[in-house]
DNA sequence: AGGATGACATTAC
DNA sequence: GGTAATGCCATCC
């Protein structure tokens, strides 16, 4: 179900740490589910409830209206940023980009569990 | 069934 | 370091 898909994504989301993002992609991969695509337009619909500013695109930007208020939390959280040429600020991937260990992927695979079970015994 | 859309990703230039 | 073209997956008309 999607509920189920909805869940993990902003479950996943709640646990990434303060300071770290990940990328749609990432999560998409991470969960399993269909693609960025569809953890982007998850969030466009939830995103308020979790903190949306950890799931970013994956060259560390975010929509120009989302990107003013995002930058907030990073300065806040510490979120490494790179010196913006022009425009809104990005975030370094390569510096911020959260590397879950075991312990953390355990979780995330209790998610990714979850998640296939709902998606794919349905119907039948 | 066919086509357009969207908080995207990758590759090519 | 950019922008442009294609591919993706799920949804909605």
């Amino acid at each position: 179900m999607r509920e189920a898909v909805v869940e993990a994504v902003l479950d996943l989301a709640a646990i990434v740490p303060p300071g770290r993002v990940l990328s749609y992609g990432d999560v998409a991969e991470l969960l399993d589910v269909g693609g960025p695509r569809l953890v982007g337009r998850i969030m466009s619909l939830h995103g308020d409830a979790a903190p949306w500013w950890r799931i970013i695109r994956a060259n560390g930007s975010l929509p120009d209206e989302l990107m003013e208020r995002a930058v907030v939390h990073y300065r806040r959280e510490g979120t490494p940023l790179a010196a913006p040429a022009a425009g809104p600020a990005k975030v370094r991937m390569a510096q911020a980009r959260w590397m879950p260990q075991e312990e953390e992927f355990a979780a995330i695979e209790r998610l990714r569990r979850k998640v296939s079970e709902a998606t794919d015994g349905m119907g039948a």
